[in-house]
DNA sequence: AATAAAAACTAATAAGTGTTAGTTTTGCAA
DNA sequence: TTGCAAAACTAACACTTATTAGTTTTTATT
């Protein structure tokens, strides 16, 4: 009958993928249906095997994805800023921006990654864990280097990414400001609070 | 066959919130069964509905006493402290306190609400709406008052209470911080952010 | 127009879901 | 010890779940 319809640039593997990020971010993983997915692609449940594997490699896709693009830009972030303080700008900036341009994606990574299966579940936190120390690390040398007047660079990270993450609350609100005042306003309550 | 055990100071009908509680923070809602359930606490699922009339009743519980404490509190601050600026500590401490003292139960209400059930979903949505905007009036009369050096009250609302709710992702960490120490330090790095 | 591959379909399976009905066991009061 | 209510049980229901098998339709190529 109907086609899964795919942009240009995707594949319709991609759209199968987009859509089911849209629906696990709005309903949760568990109780969204594979009959579900494929009504909302026009099309029966049994034809998306034709695209992909399993359900729960659609979640796989999401967050390992994501977790990818995260590393990627703490390689260049590592590589092409100067001081410490520069380099937590450019973080915090990146994750606001993946966060309002990707939403559903960073959403389901985010809070979706408890239902991976074994192995992936266990690559997923160990990815993750290894991102923290990469970042604070980050925080540690800006502490050597006299930049940051904070105490404890644990605490430090841990609330300054959960404040970005907090902007999937923010998300669907739509109050009177821009994207771009809302990451430079952030970024300024954030790193007033830590910068010497 | 085993019978419900409750403290002391619970009834049975608590006893099965806590442990959904959990479970529902572990597994998320639509993933646990009520079979689960009633196996965790050493009985059969149909043994339950002596005590609750659903699952979505469950959920119900949780959400709504949490949305009633932290209302409750919001009354207390907003007539036991002198300045915008206690005012923000106060309840900025409230929350940090909660998430560890009530982790499994706050923990359900932030994500796993969606899955409530109308008319009570949309209650919920609108406490919490509400809730915002009261403490947003307090963040404007720390403007106004001189106090704060923020512009955006919406955006420095929402960067510390999120900066409070990633505590959840803190817990089980179990770095070599104590819960004082934590508190203290997320409270500092947060206000010299904004305070004048 | 014929053919082969891609992609849709229908039907079915086995397992799991919340919940109800009806029955048995348990524990306490008389 | 008897009797009664509370609280457990077993069996079953009507549905929903992800997924497979087998078949038909669509699409593009020769």
């Amino acid at each position: 009958m109907a086609k899964i319809q795919s942009g240009e640039n995707s594949t319709k593997k991609e759209a199968i993928i987009q859509k089911a990020a849209f629906l696990f971010k709005t309903k949760g993983y568990s109780a969204t249906s594979m009959r579900e997915l494929a009504d909302s692609l026009g099309v029966e449940a049994p034809s998306l095997y034709n695209y992909i594997g399993s359900k729960s490699e659609l979640l796989q896709s999401i967050c390992s994805k994501m977790a990818n693009e995260f590393h990627l830009n703490l390689d260049v972030v590592e590589n092409n800023t100067a001081t410490a303080v520069a380099k937590v700008e450019a973080i915090v900036r990146f994750h606001i921006q993946k966060m309002l341009n990707n939403f559903d994606e960073v959403f389901v990574a985010n809070h979706e990654w408890k239902h991976l299966k074994e192995p992936m579940l266990s690559s997923f936190l160990n990815q993750r864990r290894n991102y923290e120390k990469r970042v604070m690390a980050v925080f540690e040398n800006g502490i050597e280097k006299n930049e940051l007047r904070i105490t404890n660079p644990y605490v430090a990270v841990l609330t300054i990414l959960s404040a970005v993450r907090g902007l999937e609350f923010w998300y669907g609100h739509k109050k009177n400001v821009t994207q771009e005042e809302l990451e430079n306003e952030m970024v300024k309550n954030l790193l007033n609070g830590i910068v010497k």
